[in-house]
DNA sequence: GACTATTTGTACGTATGTATC
DNA sequence: GGATACATACGTACAAATAGT
């Protein structure tokens, strides 16, 4: 059997859904509906959806009125170096006003912990694993509905410094302005990017569809003389979407591009 | 019935991999034994392994010697930062040197098109839909395994001008220092990061195992007065990483992360 | 609120195919 | 070839969620 009858489905489905003749929010055709149509069983016809559910095209409602309906793609965007550059900019909280800038409501949930540092934390921050360090989580909503989680960790000995931090409530003038008049400046900063499923923790507390994967941006933040925090975002693949420029501002704002889908 | 069994089995599952007692190359149970010790039909392990190959955790083996595998981690990091500056840095080609660097084998396969620009595409160029433009394209192997694709795109009268971008070749001195030479100097650029699951197209492009996602990074890369090119990098995201550095590159180098998995 | 129809979700059984050792 | 392991495909039954009467 050279081209399996669910992946055969698969492809017709999906070819609607790509060629645009089903749109963002439409409904597939049933299960009993495609069973017809295609002269398979009903478990064949599930095969060939759950694939399109694993690529994220489809999520399944059930119930009466439900189906298998047409996801959306990304909308919200993250500027990466906007957030905690000690700037006239980041006023209260720089994603809070990213979110509102882009016509949207934001809220967050906010918790404080003392955590033992895994290995490649530790690393980041160049101290010994299982050492102590303040994690400072946001879960972040965007109308409503989780988008993002925050977990910073700043190391125990500049949170006994700077005991500000761990205050279980949000910093007014933000932490990294608080850092900053501490003497600890953050100057440079390490990021990196990964694409990944999200574990069952990740998914539940973003109420993430199957078939969503999870961006991480991981940041690293230095003052002049060693790593002052990391900074870890999870975001939900299919709602965000984070930039980050380099170079002439003035440029690239010339220019800027506003639709961007892909 | 609150949590359906194949959650369960895969719960348990799960588990044994998170914990460290299943390690990355081990095998989980067969079908057969996992029936037996669950109590189960083998179409119910079946979705329990299901999960588990969407969430990236395994991928399966065909054949006797095979079996549901546990799959490794990231392992390729790409310095976006190192990437198309004109520096002393970028000799040939960054990217190979990057791969190189890091103890693997680098190889591409180059191919040149006129294409059609998409209307998000013809945005970030600042030029109307549908205008023609370059489209050179590496796919890129990294021990002989496909890694990630890069597609770049240039306007079609700034090819006209800069005629070798329509060479079917590589650059010897790399696009970026070419383009440089001739009075497009790059200084400014526009990142997009983004995390999806594949198209199918690029999914046995890169040879994706199910439950794969991709990492997008997407560069607009400006001279003094226009948009110069836009490239896609598409990662296979359970093989790569992609990092940036911002501020004083010393004191970075001075803590660098170097384990770094997450 | 109760009931019904529709639609997807869970779980089982069975048979046969394909890949690898 | 034979044994082992996963892949495809059919059938059946009942459960759960939702929309409308």
């Amino acid at each position: 059997m050279p081209e399996p009858k669910y992946r055969k489905v698969a492809a017709e489905l999906r070819e609607l859904i790509t060629s645009g003749a089903l749109r963002v929010g439409d409904r597939l055709p049933t299960e009993p509906n495609l069973q017809e149509r295609f002269g398979v069983s009903r478990n064949t016809v599930r095969d060939a959806t759950a694939l399109l559910v694993n690529e994220g095209l489809v999520e399944s409602v059930p119930g009466r009125g439900g189906g298998m309906v047409v996801r959306k793609k990304v909308t919200l965007t993250f500027h990466a170096h906007r957030a905690e550059m000690p700037g006239p900019t980041a006023e209260t909280d720089a994603w809070r006003s990213e979110v509102e800038q882009q016509g949207y409501l934001a809220s967050q949930d906010f918790k404080l912990t003392i955590e033992a540092l895994a290995p490649d934390l530790a690393d980041r921050l160049h101290v010994v694993p299982d050492s102590s360090a303040v994690l400072r989580q946001c879960v972040r909503y965007v109308n409503g509905e989780p988008s993002s989680v925050q977990n910073t960790y700043y190391p125990m000995d500049l949170a006994n410094e700077v005991q500000e931090l761990l205050s279980p409530r949000d910093i007014p003038q933000g932490t990294t302005r608080l850092l900053a008049e501490r003497g600890y400046l953050q100057l440079s900063y390490y990021d990196e990017y990964v694409s990944r499923m999200p574990t069952p923790e990740e998914a539940s507390l973003l109420r993430l569809q199957p078939g969503t994967p999870v961006l991480l941006h991981i940041r690293t933040g230095y003052s002049i003389n060693r790593p002052v925090r990391v900074s870890i975002n999870v975001f939900s693949g299919d709602r965000n979407r984070v930039v980050s420029t380099h170079g002439d501002p003035a440029i690239i704002a010339k220019f800027l591009p506003e639709e961007a889908a892909e």
